[in-house]
This record gives C-alpha cells, structure tokens and sequence, in this order.
DNA sequence: CTACCGATTGACT
DNA sequence: GTCAATCGGTAGA
C-alpha cells in the first residue's frame, strides 16, 4: 500500500519539510489508472521574506491556497502549463514547495500517453513535464495531500534517503532571490532537471 | 478593457 | 549551446 504522509509531515519549517520530501512517492489516481514516482528534486520557497515566492506581495485569488494549511496541493499554472506544489506550515504562512522532477516508477505507459513521449527520461523531468505525466491541471488547487485519494505523498517502503547524498543548488528560472541555495536534489540521480556546471571530468 | 510577463518547454544551431 | 511559443494572472488605464 502506499499510505498517505500525514498532516503532521508538512508542518515543519519550509526547507526541512523539502528535504524530507526527497525519496518519498508521488502518487496519482485517476480513472485512467495510478501513477507513481519517485521525488528526486524540489525547491523551497520561503514565506513573505522571500522575493520569488508568489505570496511575496501578499495573498491573490491565484495564490490563495499558499496561504491556507500545510498538506494541501498547490497547482498554478506559468507559461500555459501547470506546476504542483506542496503547502506547508500552518495558516496564513504562504510557503511552499516545488516538485521539480520524479523518477517514474508505475504507470509508465500512462505517461508516456499524456506525455506523447516514450523515453522514461522525458516523461517527468520538469515541473510541468511531471504534472503532464500524473494528469494534474489547475482542477487539483487545494486538495487535500493527506486524503490518500487522486494524488497524495507516500513513504516509500524501506527506503531512507541518506542526507549525504542530498545536493543543493540556486533555484532554477527564478530571477528574483536567485542566489539563495533553495534547491535539493538526489546527487545521483540521472532523473534530476537541471544539475549545476559539472566540473571537467 | 489592454498590456505585460513568468517557479517552462521543446525545437533548433 | 540558443530562442520563441504559450496563456492565465495581475496591474493599471
């Protein structure tokens, strides 16, 4: 089974929280089937201190769900596409964090279909790449993360993530705040979106 | 109402 | 590596 993390799991401070996301399953449901994926890379986005953080200027009917409880999903949508967030801390703390890419690992030809792309290694690599292949569109804003229904987060059995090989980067595409060190990736990981200059090997 | 722009992607050199 | 398509959200007239 893939159980649902709990409420209490997206409570704490916005950077733990996205480290702690790492290693755990990202879990869809639709009629079409489930999908399912490993999280290999996320960013955080800090509260109102934060200039990249759409809650920065404070609280607009687009970004009203960053502002609500920890554990809930927030979807917008940039450049005619769609990005999945997670909500946490408690009310009326607008932070956040970006799923930046998953490792897929059931449902594979569904992606594939939405993605209208067969390698594996095009299928979830990217904010809104992933949320084409787990069919998550602006419909999903606000749901409950912890409800274990349509898309949640999952433990994934027996697997701990050594914090050793947790990488950290600036954010990606971001022009405001952009040197604060937000990003946390599986340095292994071949499905990451961006890596930092690799040094001349 | 119009104008601008971005937490991106995919096609192309 | 470079670059333009894309469109909903926001601000401003």
């Amino acid at each position: 089974m893939k159980e649902p993390l709990s409420h209490d799991f997206y409570f704490g401070d916005v950077e733990d929280v996205a480290r702690a996301m790492l290693g755990k399953q990202l879990v869809r449901v639709t009629a079409n089937g489930m999908t399912a994926g490993r999280i290999v890379e996320v960013e955080a986005y800090l509260s109102r201190q934060d200039p990249a953080n759409h809650g920065h200027r404070g609280q607009t009917r687009r970004n009203a769900t960053m502002f609500g409880t920890g554990g809930h999903a927030y979807v917008y949508s940039i450049h005619a596409r769609y990005c999945l967030n997670a909500v946490t801390e408690p009310e009326g703390v607008p932070c956040a964090v970006l799923i930046r890419a998953v490792e897929p690992l059931e449902g594979l030809d569904l992606m594939r279909e939405r993605r209208r792309r067969t390698n594996v290694l095009d299928l979830a690599r990217g904010p809104a790449r992933l949320c084409e292949a787990f069919g998550i569109d602006r419909s999903l804003d606000g749901w409950d993360l912890t409800r274990g229904e349509e898309l949640w987060l999952a433990d994934e059995d027996g697997t701990t993530v050594n914090a050793a090989n947790i990488a950290v980067a600036q954010r990606v595409g971001v022009s405001a705040g952009a040197d604060l060190p937000l990003r946390f990736f599986m340095a292994d990981s071949r499905f990451v979106s961006k890596r930092p200059r690799q040094p001349k090997s």
